[in-house]
DNA sequence: ATGACTGCCTCTGGCAGA
């Protein structure tokens, strides 16, 4: 069994004793991380290293920030940024293999405000990253694409789809980029295990949502057929985002037989 | 309801997030 978890920590340095705590509760095999928002330099290395994960990572100053830690291993990077724009500097994209299985860790844009260059820039970015994805659909092997998507992809995916309908996040061209990864065949995991929605994995700090369970699902995990065929479970760790000084995402995993 | 929180870097207020 392999658990390969996605964790959006809203800061590695105000969320390290948290994400800490996490990683040795739950012990994932392969942990990716996002906005992690801070310079390489600052990635607290030592910390993960003292707990047995190997980590590679791809900071920028003040923002976004992704990060691949792996369990007793090193995870092998094999590329680290989204293709398909050189004038793009944003870190939002790592790629690694780990014990045979291809994992990317993504940080989707948030989109808002829409329109304008912020929404044209997710779009152009889903554009590329299916591009991409059509690449690693080829390798035929196992292929794990994870993250914050930053879309909302059904209705059945959010508390009160009225009190988002103007939001990036579930705009028709957001979830049509989004669908068109479905269709191309990836499976989208909590939606597989989960058909009738009503799993959420975001919850706003603003506005008592997370008491009142006002949330969404935004972060997902995209399965090649054949990573899929070895999915044996997924979930949402929903108890640390009620935590003391807790991000405001919850992590989400898969779990893959074998290795 | 121009609302609400939180983190970052710091022009300690403005930006970004979702």
């Amino acid at each position: 069994m392999m658990r390969i978890a996605s964790y959006n920590i809203n800061g590695i340095k105000a969320r390290l004793p948290r994400l800490l705590e996490w990683l040795a509760e739950t012990r994932p095999a392969v942990a990716c991380l996002q906005e992690i928002k801070t310079q390489d330099a600052g990635f607290p290395e030592a910390e993960f290293t003292a707990l047995g994960y190997q980590a590679i990572w791809h900071g920028q100053k003040g923002f976004n920030g992704v990060a691949i830690l792996a369990d007793g291993t090193a995870p092998v990077e094999i590329r680290r940024g989204l293709p398909g724009d050189d004038a793009d500097e944003q870190s939002r994209y790592l790629e690694a293999e780990v014990a045979g299985v291809r994992i990317a860790c993504i940080y989707l844009p948030n989109g808002n405000p829409l329109p304008g260059p912020k929404f044209d820039y997710k779009l152009a970015w889903m554009e590329r990253l299916r591009a991409h994805m059509q690449g690693l659909w080829a390798l035929e092997m196992p292929v794990v694409v994870t993250g914050d998507y930053n879309v909302i992809p059904f209705d059945t995916d959010i508390w009160s789809p009225r009190a988002l309908a103007e939001d990036a996040l579930m705009q028709p061209a957001s979830r049509d980029a989004y669908g068109a990864l479905l269709a191309d065949g990836w499976t989208d995991a909590l939606a597989t295990h989960n058909p009738a929605g009503g799993v959420w994995t975001y919850w706003d700090y603003q506005a008592g949502a997370w008491q009142q369970d006002h949330g969404f699902r935004i972060d997902h995990a995209l399965l090649s057929p054949e990573a899929a065929d070895r999915l044996t479970a997924c979930g949402v760790d929903k108890d640390h985002r009620g935590r003391e000084k807790a991000s405001d995402h919850a992590p989400m995993w898969v779990e893959l037989r074998g290795q």
